[in-house]
DNA sequence: TAACATTTGACTATCTTTATAAAAATTATA
DNA sequence: TATAATTTTTATAAAGATAGTCAAATGTTA
């Protein structure tokens, strides 16, 4: 499961996406009732969405949030592993976030080859899917 | 990530596929310590893959476990969700533990779509994949 | 220029759940 | 009687999801 967070950020980002020609800076209060996500909780992944360059914040009476990235280039995998860290299901099979496992011996590993197969095949799919792309869903 | 208990599970039943034509039934200190697995845990664990009717348990000197399932009839898909619940990455794409999302419209979400490719291209990987499949690795 | 309203930012606190165990006492079996 | 599983209880630690408070920035207005 990914966490509510990392739920939070891409409805969040369709949001500021969905309205990125507006021309203006889109307050967490708007996006917040909406969404329905949770005021604060949303403020502080806006915060993080900042730090990590793929928005940019302003305050004071005619602040707000706005993109910087733009939304085809921002892509599922890359979010989710922003948010939630891994998408791999063990760490020793884990691109971006190696980790051995204590206990085995990973050269004889029986159960390292089925999960870099879901790794490559879930990769597949959110490396492809873009917020542009989710954005002109339906 | 599927939680530790969950890897521990599928080590203890390749243990036990291991070792099946043996005749004989098998002390979790010996999965425990082979596996290098927290012994205590590993119980738990053991009686949890008993409960479930995957394996048997007996009691005293000539005690232990014993598979009561074929190898090749438990698959990873659903030893997974047994252990850990739903594989999907969001609750209201999971096929065996669906949850609505409180605050979406489900009919115009733009996110589900994404969530059930990767969790179909999952499944098909981990449906496929049985112990015994396993067990015969390298 | 001072005061004010509004919005983000930073820092804390809290509450719940999940993961991971350890311990003790009990029960079954050879 | 020794051995090994069973049950029950408890503990710990980490993560997840939020709420609260006050400070800092920004534009507006008197």
């Amino acid at each position: 499961m990914i966490s509510k967070k990392c739920k939070y950020a891409i409805k969040a980002l369709l949001y500021l996406a969905a309205h990125e020609n507006e021309d203006r800076a889109i307050f967490s209060t708007e996006i917040a009732e909406k969404e329905r996500i949770p005021k604060k909780f949303l403020e502080t992944i806006l915060r993080e969405l900042r730090n990590f360059q793929i928005l940019q914040s302003k305050r004071g009476k005619t602040g707000g949030y706005r993109l910087i990235k733009k939304p085809d280039s921002i892509n599922l995998a890359e979010l989710i592993r922003l948010m939630d860290g891994p998408i791999a299901l063990l760490p020793c099979v884990s691109l971006n976030y190696y980790a051995s496992c204590e206990e085995c011996d990973e050269q004889n590993c029986q159960i390292k080859g089925v999960f870099e197969q879901v790794r490559d095949r879930t990769l597949e799919v959110l490396t492809a899917t873009t917020i542009d792309q989710m954005k002109n869903k339906r």
